[in-house]
DNA sequence: ATCAGCCAATAAGGTATCTTAAGAAATACC
DNA sequence: GGTATTTCTTAAGATACCTTATTGGCTGAT
């Protein structure tokens, strides 16, 4: 359905694998104090499973086409998925900064070519669990299915927010709601992604930010 | 933050407590066979855990304003799920059919009045679950932690794409898209329903039509 | 330090979608 | 089966948002 007009051009990343030195899990664990807290051998688990991952900027962890191989937990950076539309044009899906989440579910749970792409706009260092991996986790515990049951009903509250939104709200309502619930992305991000991610023009977002100028 | 302007009249709805004799757990059980089916343990659960209602055709399941108190599967009929914006005009948020769910996530579990409706927009026989009985089936079957978390996702999938094509299609693109995914759904609601669930007015949705008309 | 490639802002003209209003057709309910 | 209500359509004028083009500032790579 969706094309991409140009061949992207692949850039690699550095991969390392964890060890019980290694303390780069900790705020994935940390992270999951938030739910259920791990117990010792479900933290060891986190470490066997989970490898971490430097991206640079620009770099892609995704690429349309491709079978999304890794459930990703953003540790620092930030990420964007997004869609190419028949015009080349690039729609933000989604940003994930610390503390997120970031995959296709569909192509990753379904192991099929995705439609989507997933690239850094930060430097961003990742822990990446395969498909496998993952179902390993979700068989052996009844805690990984519980925790991320209830992780992903959050961020399903949050895009049924964004729905609500998208059907119900003018654009400029949309970028007030977006600098109140993530004023630090907004901070972070360039003006063309966050335009994207409200599905309006860089140009439209400009005359919006001058007309709220004028008001504040 | 969502108002509604006229206050709306409460109808009461009938229900039904489900016992071994009563075959209406047959619909959900079923349902469920297409995740990890139930055990017989797990099946009484749900006859248990479960109960019958009976809604008519635009009474309410939830009102703005109260606790959202049940996560509801739909055995035969249809539900909306809308929020009311400051001008009293309706957007629907989501429709759940037959062996689809609906509940205000973010109500049910915090326990918090619920900024939305959900109401029947035709004879609706349900089965519903409340709060504790669901956390009852969470933490004593890991099936049910696993099953409702593939459940959601495959939700949130949906939802995604809908988001996708909120901010990167046009109003026919959508109106298209949506028969093409819903055709029993196009079939059965109003398209002022539909104007709705797109985000459109019915009168823009009136010429669209006419204009798919006679593209043929 | 320089240069190419982003990024933000502005403006003019165009298109998509909304508002309001009204009549006609379909449908729910008694 | 008849009536009240909802729903669909049409149309004219208004507004939100887009397209294209231009300019200048900034940033990141060499």
């Amino acid at each position: 359905m969706l094309q991409q007009t140009v061949s992207p051009v692949i850039k690699l990343y550095s991969q390392k694998p964890l060890n019980s030195e290694n303390t780069s899990i900790q705020p994935l664990a940390k992270y999951f104090n938030n739910y259920f807290p791990l117990d010792n051998a479900e933290c060891d688990e986190l470490m066997l499973r989970f490898t971490e991952r430097k991206v640079k900027r620009r770099h892609f962890i995704l690429q349309q086409g491709d079978v999304c191989r890794h459930f990703s937990f953003v540790v620092s950076g930030c990420l964007k998925m997004y869609a190419i539309d028949k015009n080349g044009k690039e729609h933000n899906i989604q940003f994930a900064a610390e503390n997120d989440w970031s995959t296709d579910l569909s192509s990753f749970y379904a192991e099929k070519p995705s439609q989507l792409c997933i690239e850094a706009v930060e430097p961003t260092i990742l822990l990446q669990i395969k498909h496998d991996d993952l179902l390993h986790l979700y068989t052996g515990y009844h805690k990984f299915d519980h925790n991320f049951r209830v992780i992903i009903e959050q961020k399903y509250i949050e895009l049924q927010n964004r729905v609500l939104q998208a059907i119900s709200s003018s654009a400029e309502e949309r970028y007030e709601s977006f600098l109140k619930q993530y004023p630090n992305l907004a901070n972070r991000l360039p003006n063309t992604q966050i335009a994207s991610y409200l599905g309006i023009t860089p140009e439209f977002l400009s005359t919006i930010r001058k007309s709220l100028a004028y008001k504040g």
